[in-house]
RNA sequence: GGGGGUGUAACUCAGUGGUAGAGUAUCUGCCUUUUAAGCAGAGAGUCGACGGUUCAAAUCCGUCCACCCUCACCA
């Protein structure tokens, strides 16, 4: 034990050898790795170059097979060891780019001694660079034959060996890397070893990059709002509260975009949308994480029409940018995208599921007969989150093609406008495709008198116990007396978007490093 | 939060009260066109954590932790 200085405070060191370290500290694996390190270093290479070479991406090899084989053509990739067959003076191996996989050839012969030294100092997840001509093996296989085997990293961790072997045209896997748990909390070996896991990740950048594309071309404009707000609205939900400490105030992580996309339109910007992220402080499972990407956008002189024929194009557009047809499949349910999708009221399709007819908002008939069907709510709830939360078990997992359900209850619809002759109903619509809810819009609210009663009316529920009722936004309120358009809203869910389109049922499968608690 | 399930070697998994196992990976030896390379040998474990029952616990009981499924709430 040794006392050192270290930034004006007595640290306690103990010191080890190297030797004591690994049989102390270290299992067998990473001691032997740690030895290779070190015999490569006693040859005089440095396993940590800073300068490295690529002539050739290795698809670009496996493309051109016959050309490089007959034009001998001395190239040279990079990538990671992932298979390694040695027999003697010879050795086979498998290099991967993210690009594709080779089988590479070396040979004692032809790399030299001290080289093939270093070639046998190699592990499975190392970084290589191997400079040589294409040939094809007595098994007809593909090759690199190397003449100098670089290291480019070693790694001191062991990866996970998954095998492959091919049966009739079908790729059996062994030893796969498949603990869901260890799968999401080291992501970057799902990444390494599940193929299908990167291509989930293509797709939903793939998509994101397409959403933009169709609303750059449409004339939206790409704008950027705070996540950190004072106050927090757009939505029914609790919010993350985090602390300032210059300004000593306490602030809101945000739940949804649309009141600062509104002041925009206030602003004079007539489509405006955002991709980013939102933060709901409530429960997590299959569908939820607290952090998750939201598509919204805002379109001046537009009511909710135009928002149903804006969405069935996008989602058109995403379908055949991503397969290249106009529908997906989902499990074992084909989703057809073809236009026009329903649109039915969410009152007619209560009543067509149920027979139950909730047009009258007779609060007592509405609340029993959600008794009846086992719905119970809290004593804020009126006749609107009634009849959706009678939608919501009735008829919801029923919606399985696109359907737009439009026509919500006011009471549930605190930003939406009214729907003209229905003083209950707002001109709002959700997305519902597969049983689940994919997008949600309005012809947005712009008159600020109505709009502060609204709010208000939220803020007295919240006296009452709602937690989830909207706060009053003042300066949003304020924004709207100067004037705004007539406007349509939409907003759609990033991730379970991706979920559909890369047939995932769990949200954390599309989303990279997924919320997970820690480990004790 | 309720209910159900899982947790054993680096990976995938056997193991129902009596000396912790297999395949892969790793190490040693042999092997100059292999491919889930092969053959021979070796090392490797806090059996999720803590407590209890027992002569004896991976195994039975209890508590806790993590993850999965499901229900409730939410996008």
């Amino acid at each position: 034990m040794i006392k050192i200085i270290f930034l004006g405070k007595v640290v306690s060191w103990k010191i080890q050898s190297d030797h004591e370290e690994i049989m102390e500290n270290l299992n067998q694996l990473l001691a032997v790795k740690k030895e290779k390190l070190a015999k490569i270093r006693e040859l005089g290479v440095d396993p940590y170059p800073t300068r490295c070479k690529r002539t050739h991406k290795i698809e670009l090899l496996l493309d051109n097979k016959d050309k490089f084989v007959s034009s001998e053509e001395i190239i040279t990739i990079s990538g990671r060891l992932k298979a390694m067959r040695r027999q003697g003076k010879v050795g086979f191996g498998n290099l991967s780019d993210d690009s594709g996989n080779i089988q590479i050839f070396v040979k004692k012969d032809k790399v030299g001694e001290a080289n093939y030294e270093v070639f046998k100092l190699l592990d499975l997840g190392d970084f290589v660079q191997i400079e040589g001509t294409c040939f094809f093996t007595q098994r007809g296989e593909f090759s690199i034959r190397a003449q100098k085997v670089t290291v480019l990293g070693k790694s001191l961790l062991p990866l996970p060996t998954v095998k492959e072997k091919v049966v009739d045209g079908k790729k059996e896997r062994y030893d796969e890397f498949s603990d869901i748990e260890l799968r999401y909390r080291k992501r970057y070996l799902d990444l390494l070893l599940n193929p299908e896991v990167k291509r989930t990740f293509q797709i939903r950048a793939l998509i994101i990059k397409e959403i933009r594309d169709f609303l750059d071309k449409r004339n939206f404009m790409e704008i950027e709002t705070p996540i950190l707000q004072p106050l927090y609205g757009g939505a029914q939900a609790r919010p993350f509260i985090t602390h300032h400490n210059t300004l000593n105030i306490d602030l809101y992580m945000r739940i949804a975009l649309e009141l600062y996309h509104k002041r925009l339109i206030v602003g004079g910007i007539e489509r405006v949308y955002e991709i980013g992220k939102n933060f709901r402080n409530e429960g997590m499972d299959r569908t939820h994480n607290p952090e998750f990407s939201m598509l919204e956008l805002y379109q001046a002189y537009a009511d909710y029409s135009d928002m149903m024929d804006l969405t069935e194009d996008m989602m058109l557009h995403l379908a055949k940018k991503v397969f290249n047809k106009e529908s997906i499949t989902f499990g074992k349910t084909e989703i057809n995208f073809k236009k026009p999708w329903k649109r039915a009221s969410m009152i007619e399709l209560i009543k067509d599921e149920c027979g139950f007819d909730a047009s009258d908002f007779d609060f007592d008939k509405i609340r029993d007969f959600g008794n009846k069907n086992g719905i119970e709510l809290d004593k804020t709830a009126g006749s609107g989150k009634y009849i959706e939360a009678l939608f919501e078990k009735m008829v919801e997992p029923k919606l399985i093609q696109p359907t737009f359900v439009i026509d919500f209850p006011k009471e549930i619809s605190p930003l939406a406008k009214v729907k003209p002759g229905h003083p209950n109903l707002t001109e709002r619509f959700e997305l519902f495709i597969n049983g689940n809810e994919f997008g949600n819009a309005f012809t947005e609210l712009n008159d600020p008198e109505e709009q502060r009663k609204r709010l208000n009316a939220q803020s007295r529920l919240r006296e009452l116990g709602d937690v989830e009722a909207n706060v009053v936004d003042e300066d949003f309120l304020e924004a709207l007396e100067y004037g705004m358009p007539p406007t349509g809203g939409l907003g759609i869910g990033i991730d379970r978007l991706i979920m559909l389109f890369t047939n995932n049922s769990s949200i954390k499968e599309v989303i990279l490093f997924p919320q997970m608690k820690p480990i004790e």
